[in-house]
DNA sequence: TCTATTATGGATATCAAGTATCTACAATGT
DNA sequence: ACATTGTAGATACTTGATATCCATAATAGA
């Protein structure tokens, strides 16, 4: 269970990129360049990000790419979900066992017949956990991360 | 990104030895054909449970597994790390690019060279995310989920 | 002690997903 | 037109999850 690296990338593409706003469109060989990826890979990831709305691509000479949004609007959770796909982090794969319906359809067929369809318990509590983590991702923007690593060089130059 | 099926037949197997408690010990038949999976397939994962002191394991005639301690001190994070392994959900791969530098050791380096070895930014929001994740997961424990159950059922049938 | 029962651990096979690259194609600005 | 740059499809490689089989070790009961 761990993130792929693709949403690794994709994460400091788009820091890159907010850090990059003045400068105008970005070319995939400097970001590839500077996340020290191949172009051809990081292209897959980036393609994902524009599809979502989440960077404009433009062609062409002096083309590149720009973020499609401000970077207060791009949530870690968002920029996850685009890379990993939205699948549910847990499963129950116990649909037919008896143990599943012990923990929620066998019960309920027996002494509440119109409760069918009632979810497993295990998954009820790992839905929870998923919940949680997603609550946490929303709350951080790409923006947040670059305006700390602004204030950690201005603490630091002005400490000097 | 998503929970490996050994996870839930996991803790699927633990809640039944929990529900169990009072037969003695639980074959690894009879827990296979509980859960709808083949007998050695879940005892790679029980073996895991074992290893780790969750389950004792008795080989012979009337062997099997029980719990090898109280379900309400078996937490869902416990079980996940034995299943799913300790490993950090995140792990940049961007330790030697400009972009990593960018956001940790660069200008620390410019600015505080004792400040060597900080972490990526990226990575501190998401190793936040995974702390998030785990304290929610510590908080729930087998004997919970058994005790939902239970408490279900009991409702159910007073209801009548 | 012998035997049936039961868990253990190693070897192995299969399949899906992540990682990574190359190439032909399409769009854009000069 | 033409050089530049992103797009999309095909493909190869690697890794991890899933799943099974078999030989081995340990135990209880006769």
């Amino acid at each position: 269970m761990q993130f792929s690296k693709s949403t690794d990338y994709a994460l400091h593409a788009l820091i890159h990129l907010t850090l990059s706003e003045k400068d105008g469109h970005i070319g995939i060989k400097e970001l590839a360049h500077t996340l020290g990826v191949s172009v051809s890979y990081l292209s897959k990831i980036m393609s994902k990000l524009r599809q979502d709305g989440i960077v404009r691509a433009v062609p062409g000479v002096n083309g590149g790419y720009e973020l499609a949004r401000p970077a207060d609007e791009i949530t870690f959770l968002e920029v996850i979900q685009v890379i990993e796909g939205r699948e549910q982090l847990f499963e129950c794969s116990n649909l037919h066992s008896q143990q599943h319906q012990l923990l929620s359809e066998e019960m309920a067929e027996v002494h509440l017949p119109k409760h069918r369809g009632s979810e497993c318990l295990v998954k009820k509590v790992m839905d929870g956990a998923e919940e949680q983590l997603h609550q946490y991702l929303r709350q951080h923007t790409i923006q947040a991360v670059v305006d700390q690593a602004l204030n950690r060089q201005h603490g630091f130059t002005s400490k000097k």
